[in-house]
RNA sequence: GGAGCGGUAGUUCAGUUGGUCAGAACGCCGGCCUGUCACGCCGGAGGUCGCGGGUUCGAGCCCCGUCCGCUCCGCCA
């Protein structure tokens, strides 16, 4: 039907004859000569038509946006001075002498311009015309590029892409379980799994040795801009292995795609930073290093002081006071510090105390800060001489339990980043490692996994893990961290049925409900489990921070709105009496019927 | 569950203190135009101001409720 793409239209087709299929992306009627925009996946060609040619000139002249045409002509050289150089093809153009419309279409709601931006809302309710927008093609182009040359790397590497099942069973910790129905079975469900972690694991026993997937996980939480209720995991796992292995494929698959799909290198290897350095330093557990600023412990300065909104954390064993320098922050207004005061405040710090800078040598007079006069001046020396504060710097203070200050401090941190452009630009991967095992949780007084309940941990047999504090206990795990966005994690898995067991058993998990719900585990376990660990990917971040988009959305063909629903198709829907009888379910009450 | 921002023409938006405030640009339709490329020029059509209620002589504007979109907190092993 077509012998070129559009977009691939260059001088190479010189004096050729083509045929193009395309949509009108835009048509210019000078009167006597007619350009049309065709547009397809490849990219844009400007085709021109002449009264000479009666017939083409006149579809031409039909034509309007969006129409579907097949056009067959010559590519010539473009007059002298009405070269686009914006234009891949821009060097040529095909004169056309025959046209075929294809289809005829209506206006579409919006304009596919790269101008002019429509909502969200009208882009997703006409997604199909959406995605016709060369940035969508680019963006969907650029992840089918990376898949490709992931699959590429692990299957050099001996990977082996096996599929795990859609329809499983819903898991007591984690994320809540989107739920299907089962006609055969009235009264019991399905899950849809919130990742393959379990279905790999077995693998692993049952000796694939090296196991990847691209694959499809649901979680039924509240949407973010990098979190969808569907979305796409790059799934590993490999036997016979330990942490190194793992992250050393992970550092070669990511470095050849960088290379591949970005002509980038990146760092090698990729630096590591424990979980608790990187608390302490970035308040955070996923820190862009490209962001040259770092939190400083100060509350050994002022554990003495008589101002208990600092001498309080600083002397509460789960407390934290720390400081932030923003150099050049001085010239920071006060309505400045006041939006990141309400910034802090969403994370829980009750206020943002700072000190401004202006003349070191004057001691507390060169201050300027509403919380110098309660310090001690020995103290307020310790933390300009710890955190390096030079003439026209700014320190901000966080003072609370250590989650509130790493939440505020570590959010503030990268707010300063962006809004002081002082981001570096490029590509900054890291490791996080030696995670703590477990999670306390004050409001149900139990411990949670960090990970999964799987993790190893860093514990020789299970005596020793009963012996630890629990809260000190660290796992096996790994996450790798991109410009601060979590990529993925991973970790070496329990493969001894007595460990799992003790983990279970921290958790509060007794005998009785670890048979009910992970007994398959526990029995495989003891039928000859290799040692394994593996990792997994969040591809939609990866995909998003590769194409400069803000939300994973925007790689998505097809995503779903904050509320969890489809606007093109309206999903999700009602459903007939009939289909509910089937499936033995009765609704409570019907809320926002129609 | 909570906080914030937004909803006005097909689209993106403006609309002051409640009183010619139903507006602009783009798009669309018609006409003109032989080198444009976000073509240009002339003319035209196009509105349940998200929805419901209230205050008022009078509401796009104020109040209450509600729905939708986005950002964030909680949540996301």
């Amino acid at each position: 039907m077509r012998s070129h793409y559009c977009g691939e239209i260059s001088e190479r087709q010189l004096d050729s004859e083509v045929t193009l299929c395309g949509w009108v992306h835009r048509r210019r009627d000078h009167g006597g000569v007619i350009f049309i925009d065709l547009r397809d996946r490849a990219g844009l060609v400007q085709v021109v038509f002449n009264p000479e040619d009666e017939a083409a000139f006149a579809t031409a002249d039909r034509a309007r946006g969006e129409y579907v045409l097949r056009v067959t002509g010559r590519v010539r050289h473009r007059p002298e001075g009405t070269v686009n150089p914006d234009l891949h093809s821009g060097a040529v153009e095909v004169v056309g002498t025959a046209v075929e419309v294809l289809n005829t279409a209506q206006t579409p709601p919006f304009q596919l311009e790269e101008h002019e931006h429509a909502g969200e809302d009208v882009r997703l309710r006409y997604r199909y015309l959406d995605l016709r927008r060369p940035e969508m093609q680019q963006r969907l182009q650029l992840r089918a590029r990376v898949t490709s040359s992931i699959r590429r790397q692990l299957e050099e590497e001996g990977f082996l892409d096996i599929e795990t099942p859609m329809l499983t069973r819903a898991t007591p910790e984690g994320a809540r379980d989107y739920l299907v129905p089962s006609r055969t079975h009235p009264g019991r469900f399905f899950a849809l799994p919130q990742s393959p972690q379990l279905f790999k694991q077995l693998l692993m026993m049952a000796g694939f040795d090296r196991y990847y997937q691209i694959v499809r996980c649901f979680r039924d939480e509240d949407l973010r801009a990098d979190r969808q209720p569907e979305f796409t995991q790059l799934d590993m796992e490999a036997a016979f292995v330990d942490e190194e292995a793992v992250m050393g494929v992970t550092e070669r698959m990511l470095r050849r795609l960088f290379r591949e799909v970005l002509g980038t290198e990146l760092a090698e290897p990729f630096p590591r930073i424990s979980h608790a350095e990187a608390l302490d330093r970035f308040g955070s557990d996923k820190p862009d290093l490209r962001i040259p600023l770092e939190l400083v412990e100060v509350a050994d300065l002022v554990a003495g002081v008589d101002f208990k909104v600092f001498s309080g954390p600083a002397n509460d064993p789960r407390g934290r006071v720390a400081a932030l320098r923003v150099p050049g922050g001085g010239a920071l207004t006060r309505k400045q510090i006041d939006d990141y005061t309400e910034l802090v405040g969403r994370y829980g710090a009750k206020g943002l105390a700072y000190i401004k800078v202006n003349d070191p040598g004057q001691g507390l007079e060169g201050l300027q800060s509403p919380i110098v006069k309660f310090l001690t001046e020995e103290a307020v020396t310790g933390i300009l001489e710890r955190t390096g504060a030079e003439v026209g710097d700014l320190i901000f203070f966080g003072a609370d339990k250590a989650g509130v200050v790493n939440a505020a401090l570590g959010t503030l941190r990268v707010h300063l980043g962006h809004d002081l452009d002082m981001v570096e630009p490029g590509w900054r991967p890291l490791w996080v490692v030696d995670f703590p095992m477990f999670e306390y949780d004050e409001q149900d007084g139990r411990l949670y996994s960090l990970h999964h309940p799987f993790t190893a941990p860093r514990a020789a047999d299970p005596a020793a893990l009963r012996d630890e504090d629990p809260e000190a206990l660290l796992s096996r795990a790994y996450d790798v961290v991109l410009n601060g966005v979590e990529l993925g994690g991973g970790s070496v898995r329990i493969h001894d049925t007595a460990m799992q067991q003790a983990v279970f058993g921290l958790l509060g998990i007794d005998e009785e409900q670890a048979q009910a719900k992970f007994g398959f585990l526990l029995e495989a376990l003891q039928y000859g489990c290799p040692p394994h660990g593996g990792i997994a990917f969040g591809l939609d971040r990866l995909v998003m921070l590769m194409a400069g988009a803000d939300s994973i959305r925007e790689v998505m063909a097809f995503p779903k709105t904050q509320t969890a629903t489809c606007l093109l198709t309206e999903a999700p829907a009602e459903v007939g009496e009939a289909q509910l009888q089937e499936l033995g379910i009765r609704l409570r009450r019907v809320s926002g019927a129609q």
